[in-house]
Formats: structure tokens, C-alpha cells, sequence
DNA sequence: CTCCAGGACAAGC
DNA sequence: GCTTGTCATGGA
């Protein structure tokens, strides 16, 4: 089987530099990143320019709870979402919303940590690990089950299980996992949508030809 | 009309 | 421990 390592680095060459994660703060990386959870990323953007100039701590701190919900519309499960930003937004106070003084911490604590936050679970606390933290722990998504699944691999069900599994086989960089996710991303856009294209698909998975419902077993 | 999209949580068994 | 219901908009 295609090993783990060769995988990436098809990607990377018929891709290229992928520069994520798309935000131009690291707040506005963590806000995104409980705004995308189980949903389209263009989505996602609507809500972050309805936020504008709000796009702050303290704003989303002190806006009513209804308000903040109604300017995240877009982005779906908006009543949800208004109550996880907040929510998460009140830890990082703790740190004086610093994500340099957050990274200072052990990876592996602030892990924990970030998991004990209501509404953040293991893959949104790995994407604010890698995107805002620097700290290497490789995401497991929707698309990674899909894709591994369709090269042949046997994917735990169990998160830790598969990311581990993945992890045990690259060098533990944060700059590598960092593309690594992108690059996922990238190839479900381009092969995997809802109009097939795969002709030149550099990994010659056929991802693109499965679709959700037909997978919901390894998600 | 139906199905899907960078999930997470709580209730039920 | 595993399964199911809930949350919800916008685009294909």
C-alpha cells in the first residue's frame, strides 16, 4: 500500500504551497474554525464579513447572545455557534487573548484543555493546535476518512485511533501536518465534488465517485 | 425536491 | 460503550 509519507507528497507537487489557514488574524483563524464545524466553508466566509470590524474579542464578549447569533446566520446552527464562540472566546481571556502565551503551554495539556471547552471537540482542537498553536497533531476530517478509506487503508472509527495511526508514520512537524490538512482539503475541492473530474487525479483514488452516503459507515 | 458541507453534544439503550 | 436526534443555512 501507498505509504502514508508518498501520499503527501503527490499532493504537494501537483498542488503546491497551500498557505492556510485563510484569515488574516489568529482570532479570526479560532472563530473560524467552530464556524466551519459540518459546514461549507463559503458559508463560513459570509458570516465572517457579516462580522466585520466585530471580529474581535471583546466584541464577541459583550455582544448580546441573539445578536452575535444573527450576524453568524450563514454559517448554519448559528444559535449553537453565537454560545460555543463565546464560550470559547471567555478561556481565551484566561490568556489574554495571546496566542503566543497560550503556545507556551504543553502540547498535550493544552489539548486536554481545549477539549474541555463546550462545543470545541477533537477536530476543531486540532485545527486550533496547528493553525493557531503551532503545536503537531494531525486533524482527522470528514475528507481524511474518505480519502484514506478510498486508497485502501483500514480507518479506525475511533479519532485518536486513526490520528495516531497517521501521525505514527510522518516526522512530528507542524509545518508538514499543516500542509498535510490543507492539501486534503484542496484535492476533495478540485476531485471530489459534486461533478467528477478525476482524469488526472494525482493519486488516481477515485475519491470523487463515492459519494457521502455511501461512507457514512467509516465517518 | 433531495443531498451535502473542515462536528459536537446529549439522551437513550 | 454504541446509536440516534438535534442543531440550520446556502449551494448544487
Amino acid at each position: 500500500m501507498l505509504p502514508i509519507k508518498n501520499i503527501f507528497d503527490h499532493l504537494y507537487q501537483y498542488y503546491g504551497e497551500q498557505h492556510w489557514w485563510p484569515a488574516d488574524s489568529p482570532y479570526e483563524m479560532l472563530v473560524g474554525s467552530i464556524l466551519t464545524q459540518n459546514t461549507n466553508w463559503q458559508n463560513v466566509e459570509k458570516a465572517l464579513t457579516n462580522l466585520g470590524d466585530n471580529l474581535n474579542p471583546n466584541y464577541i464578549l459583550n455582544v448580546a447572545l441573539f445578536e452575535l447569533a444573527q450576524q453568524i446566520r450563514p454559517s448554519g446552527y448559528y444559535n449553537q455557534k453565537a454560545e460555543r464562540l463565546k464560550i470559547f472566546t471567555s478561556w481565551f481571556a484566561r490568556y489574554h487573548f495571546d496566542p503566543d502565551t497560550v503556545q507556551q503551554m504543553d502540547a498535550d495539556q493544552l489539548r486536554l484543555e481545549l477539549l474541555s471547552i463546550k462545543g470545541i471537540g477533537k477536530e476543531t482542537a486540532d485545527c486550533m493546535l496547528i493553525y493557531a498553536f503551532n503545536k503537531p497533531f494531525f486533524i482527522i476530517d470528514a475528507y481524511t476518512r474518505r480519502l484514506f478509506h478510498r486508497l485502501g487503508y483500514h480507518v479506525p472509527l475511533n479519532y485518536d485511533n486513526f490520528r495516531i495511526l497517521i501521525e505514527s508514520q510522518l516526522p512530528r512537524s507542524v509545518q508538514l501536518f499543516n500542509e498535510f490538512h490543507a492539501l486534503i482539503i484542496k484535492h476533495n475541492k478540485v476531485f471530489c465534488s459534486a461533478k467528477p473530474k478525476c482524469h488526472h487525479c494525482p493519486l488516481d483514488s477515485m475519491c470523487c465517485f463515492l459519494k457521502k452516503s455511501d461512507i457514512n459507515h467509516i465517518l
